[in-house]
DNA sequence: TGTACATCAGTGAACGCGCGTTCACTGATGTAC
DNA sequence: TGTACATCAGTGAACGCGCGTTCACTGATGTAC
């Protein structure tokens, strides 16, 4: 019963599973998913095909697990955006700033979120979609606090959040065709974009009366 | 040299061909692009593998086919947008509900441009991207009439029909998941981002000055 | 500390299968006269 | 209109290959005493 250090076998099989998932994510630069092999992940990773089974139990797990890491990048990139933050003069550029540093170091990580999200795989896209709904979430919330928006319903927050989100996404998306050089326009192009979002918030006033109609 | 007719030939040639791209087109629901097989393309168009080589040199090519024919239909669901359309009143409900019964009527060929802009084949997520942008700039131009956008510039049109056209793509992308009975919320919610968008076009003063920074 | 046994991560051979592509072919359609 | 030849869409057998999964195994690490 005596777990007091970690032991060596547990390392070593840690060591194993992460060269696994490593090596998906290098291979998923080239490929979607579905059409990524047991047989070339473990090639890559340096080990047996047959050694796979004792990390998962097929293709779709490890998937799962790619899901899960993803998203750790993605958050710990908002949570640094968050402490970046503020808001205020020069708040979006420095937001997306952010994001594009956070996608160069975890490139592999953001591409899967872009890739899968629609991808040919149920599963992975439900769970992708998930997450992605909770984050919206999480800053649907986070917007509480600014003084334009803390009248706003939370469907409506919701609605804003998505936007903001999936707008920062599609840049993500274009960035990763983009070579360093050809960055900067996209960013800028997106800039324009959130900023004329910020420009409709104080103009808001919920969905259905207000606005003589639609 | 008298080719007055079709011939019966061409025809069915024709008719074979069309069968591959439908068959093509249904095996992509569950699938992406490049993990979609030769072989499982001819058995569902009921014909032998080998007999795919009349039609296409290799998959891409079919691929690369299925871009032209998915925006044959995006072009006419915005054709049939603009007509629907004008501004003002209602304006924006009435462009997404031709969006959406496009989108039912051509569900396969919007679910190819969803997935395969993201998708894992480099030529094909380039072949698709560039008509995204075709598209977006012949929006941008159409938005040139608009008492608000008249003066703008033309990189900031095309930077609002980007976030018009992507946010519709969007609620696209989310319907392909939904039931029938769950589209509602959905489109209401592209509804509300499309005119908290309008809302901040009148206070749009182009990317420089104008607001004190940022 | 030393010994005897248990665990288990990774191996290597083997399987049946679907793949893309080749080749020589068939037979219906098209063309020239 | 009838005949002789050319075209060419689709066939069917064959190939070598990479696939996912199974199985019995090895040998290093971990555990009990």
């Amino acid at each position: 019963m005596a777990k007091a250090h970690p032991s060596t076998r547990h390392q070593s099989k840690e060591h194993t599973r992460q060269a696994l998932v490593r090596a998906a994510l290098k291979l998923l630069s080239g490929h979607s998913f579905d059409s990524l092999s047991l047989r070339e992940v473990t090639r890559e990773a340096g080990i047996t095909p047959t050694a796979f089974y004792r990390h998962f139990d097929d293709m779709e797990e490890l998937g799962l697990v790619l899901v899960e890491e993803s998203f750790r990048s993605f958050g710990a990139m908002l949570q640094d955006a968050r402490t970046h933050l503020a808001t205020g003069s020069g708040a979006i550029s420095r937001f997306l700033e952010v994001v594009v540093v956070h996608l160069h170091e975890e490139t592999a990580h953001f591409r899967f979120i872009v890739r899968e999200r629609n991808g040919g795989v149920r599963r992975l896209r439900r769970a992708v979609n998930r997450e992605l709904q909770v984050f919206a979430d999480a800053l649907a919330i986070a917007l509480v606090p600014l003084p334009e928006v803390d009248q706003w319903s939370t469907e409506d927050r919701r609605m804003l959040a998505g936007l903001i989100m999936e707008t920062t996404l599609l840049m993500v998306g274009e960035l990763l065709e983009l070579g360093p050089d050809e960055e900067a326009a996209t960013v800028e192009r997106t800039a324009h974009q959130l900023r004329l979002i910020s420009l409709g918030v104080p103009a808001w006033a919920g969905p259905p009366a207000a606005v003589p109609s639609d």
